[in-house]
DNA sequence: CGGATGTCAGTCTAACTGAGATTT
DNA sequence: CAAATCTCAGTTAGACTGACATCC
């Protein structure tokens, strides 16, 4: 019985595709000693500017809890800086140094490259058929907020 | 610069869709104390009839080494069971047991929601598509073995 | 003997949960 | 006071690594 084939269901293939693409990123970025985290972390302040860690954490999708180290970890690396919200003492906002603009763009290259690679079998117009599909069945909270 | 958005990469999409397919998935096995790794060692188990546990990782693209928790606690629940291959007794024949049979009719139902949920937005033209361009990704191991 | 098999212990990434201190 | 922000500690799922005893 087809339909019960685990490798013609999504929710099987996307977790197998994933692992694929995870460890394409993963082995270049090992160099590095940062992980796709950081990445989104970096290309995320590169965007906005700088911004504070609550938002930073919603943009990336990753749990705030978790940015704590994640930050943590690129301030020790020196590829971004941490300072007070001088507006709300809560607050600390996280901005990019030189140092991580010049990472992201190494970085940049690595993803484009992992890209590459995984999407090697496919065509052009399929690939922005797949970016598409992907993205449909994305919650919102995921989808990129671009116009 | 729009190459170099997040949102429109491969290895970031299908590991936010990965880990939303896991979050569907994941909610509707709790209640049965299973993980999707256990339903897929059952599935292949009843595709396949029985096999030994080396194998049967392979199938299920599970490492060898947690494929001893896997089915220890799929022993425990009395779905799987465990023997001695006595034609090379270092291997376990793992088969499944009625338990399990029962189990698997009502996971993959479970799987099948989670599915349908995740490709919600999609037609079904849509969705064949995406299961076509998902598994060309793949690894030839990671892909079914069906002809 | 070399190699395969199952097992065990430990590490790592990523996500999540619950709690606490500080400040608004 | 309630709520927001950051932080910390602990747990879970999943993948991985290296080692070991047993057996072919």
């Amino acid at each position: 019985m087809r339909t019960n084939r685990l490798a013609g269901r999504v929710v099987w293939l996307v977790g197998r595709a994933s692992l694929h693409a995870q460890r394409l990123l993963h082995r270049r970025f090992a160099e590095h000693d940062l992980r796709k985290q950081h990445y989104a972390v970096l290309r995320s302040l590169a965007d906005v500017g700088s911004a504070a860690q609550g938002p930073l954490a919603d943009r990336v999708a990753v749990d705030r809890s978790d940015m704590v180290a994640l930050v943590d970890e690129l301030e020790a690396a020196g590829h971004v800086e941490r300072s007070p919200d001088p507006d709300d003492r809560r607050r600390k906002i996280v901005s990019i140094t030189g140092s991580g603009t010049e990472v992201l763009d190494e970085l940049g290259e690595l993803v484009e490259a992992a890209d590459d690679e995984l999407l090697a079998p496919l065509s052009e117009a399929e690939r922005r058929t797949l970016v598409e599909l992907l993205t449909r069945i994305l919650p919102p909270a995921d989808r990129g907020r671009a116009p």
